[in-house]
DNA sequence: TGGGGTTAT
DNA sequence: ATAACCC
């Protein structure tokens, strides 16, 4: 029944439908499936692909990705202790700084003092780790197109087709020849009668090419998880830690989530949600999976609310949704105090020089940019405000065809009105933090005009920026 | 806490 | 435009 890819009403096979439509090879499953199932009569729906409603997923997380990248780029700092330092934090460290007592989002001033011998570099420009990351990502993407980021330093893969076609080569008889590579979460006995046991495996022997190719490649290490969904992936890849994997078998499914002390390690549940909860005396992933689901409806609605309950039980119907190219590129800069207009535009020009370039590089142009303070306030946490408003036309299509320069006294100009109508420049005020983002971006030349436009704008396109545009461009035009 | 990102409302 | 989430 599995292979004929029939779903019965029960499970979830809807995102398999999602999965199966963003655009996979058809494969000889499909070909049965259209077979047993072409004439359509009843209440079963065929599905073209990716038939079994159970998915292998990998989470692959580098180890200490911004220490990995500095001491490729300075090998001198192998073996050192050495932690990369963004303002008066250390954002993250290497293991020989980890076991000398420093940890991530360590102030400077603690982590010397804890480890005087610690070096420091400035991780602030984040062009190499960025870069590096989508190196990481790209390469992943050789093994399925289903990659979906997770910040600069984490990635899932949905393999469910890759185990299907390597099983489609084994004969029956070969499954019980199947090994695991890397830890089994709890040593949990492996049974090779059990076809998800094999296919899991087969994902772990996955997984390790994953992680080989990356280190052979990129010279990067990391950990991965190997389980049924993104949830339990995540969650087990942090089980055995430096540059080491673990997959989990659905028998200690049960014992993955209830090793977790409080709910707010659920991937899904941050820090407001987890202060809700813990208002209502939910504390333990107990707590959550036993609390009455309608009251919890009515407390958090009903959309987040029936999606932690079920993450509480380990379960999580998300796709892996593939990333693809960036939906936005935004430069911050935090500092202890800015209380001037011309000041604010210094800043701000510095954010969008670096921004061009990146734009220029990207090949796409945004058609949205966006201006983002947070001002000083004694206590209240976080809190940012944005103004937005569209590019002119005249600077998206000048935009990466020259240098910089023309374009750049035109933005300033519209930002500093967007800070204008943010802050009264007239009253004192005290800003802690600049940010520039360049959003909804679009393939470039693609106006609603019809072949006259090419007449209207002198596309003089001798760029000086040669950027690599090695994803697809919206194939026609698209209104403004 | 830094310097990024995403999606939902 | 903001709020929540992720790293």
């Amino acid at each position: 029944m599995e292979k004929l890819g029939v779903v019965p009403e029960e499970e979830g096979g809807c995102e398999e439908e999602l999965g199966a439509f963003r655009g996979m090879e058809p494969t000889d499953a499909d070909a049965d499936a259209e077979a047993a199932g072409g004439s359509q009569a009843g209440r079963c729906e065929v599905v073209p692909t990716g038939s079994t409603s159970s998915r292998v997923i990998v989470h692959v997380d580098l180890d200490c990705f911004y220490a990995q990248v500095e001491m490729i780029s300075h090998p001198e700092l192998k073996g050192k202790p050495l932690g990369v330092q963004q303002k008066y934090f250390v954002v993250t460290c290497n293991y020989e700084a980890r076991k000398l007592g420093v940890k991530k989002l360590m102030s400077v001033r603690d982590a010397k003092e804890k480890c005087p011998q610690l070096v420091l570099v400035n991780g602030e420009d984040l062009t190499r780790y960025r870069e590096t990351s989508y190196k990481v990502t790209e390469l992943m993407e050789e093994f399925s197109p289903l990659v979906e980021r997770l910040g600069f330093d984490e990635n899932f893969v949905d393999i469910t087709e890759l185990i299907e076609k390597r099983l489609q080569q084994l004969q029956s008889e070969e499954h019980s020849s199947v090994t695991v590579s890397g830890h089994v979460y709890n040593d949990q006995s492996i049974n090779l009668h059990d076809i998800s046991h094999i296919r899991l495996l087969v994902g772990s022997q996955i997984a390790a090419e994953i992680r080989e190719a990356i280190y052979n490649k990129l010279g990067l290490t990391g950990c991965a998880g190997v389980a049924s969904n993104k949830l339990l992936a995540k969650l087990v890849s942090g089980i055995f830690k430096p540059n080491q994997q673990t997959v989990l078998l659905p028998e200690s499914c049960q014992d993955l989530i209830h090793s977790l002390n409080h709910i707010k390690e659920i991937p899904g549940i941050g820090y407001k949600t987890s202060k809700r909860l813990e208002a209502l005396g939910i504390s333990s992933v107990r707590d959550l999976q036993t609390f009455s689901s309608k009251i919890l409806e009515k407390e958090l609605g009903i959309s987040v609310a029936q999606r932690i309950q079920k993450l509480s039980f380990g379960e999580d119907t998300s796709p892996v949704t593939p990333s693809g190219p960036p939906q936005s590129f935004s430069e911050e800069d935090s500092f202890k105090k800015c209380s001037s207009e011309d000041e604010a535009k210094q800043k701000i020009a510095e954010l969008l020089d670096s921004l061009f370039n990146r734009v220029c590089q990207d090949g796409r142009k945004p058609h949205t940019v966006r201006l983002i303070i947070r001002r000083y306030s004694s206590e209240k946490h976080y809190s940012r405000e944005s103004r937005q408003c569209p590019v002119p036309s005249h600077v998206i299509q000048k935009l990466g065809t020259t240098g910089n320069y023309d374009v750049m006294t035109p933005m300033v100009d519209i930002l500093m009105k967007l800070f204008r109508n943010m802050v009264n420049v007239k009253m004192p005020f005290h800003l802690t933090l600049l940010s520039v983002c360049f959003c909804n971006l679009k393939a470039p030349n693609t106006t609603k005009k019809g072949p006259i436009d090419c007449y209207l704008t002198p596309s003089l396109s001798t760029t000086s920026c040669s950027g690599k545009r090695s994803f697809k461009m919206k194939d026609t035009r698209t209104e403004d």
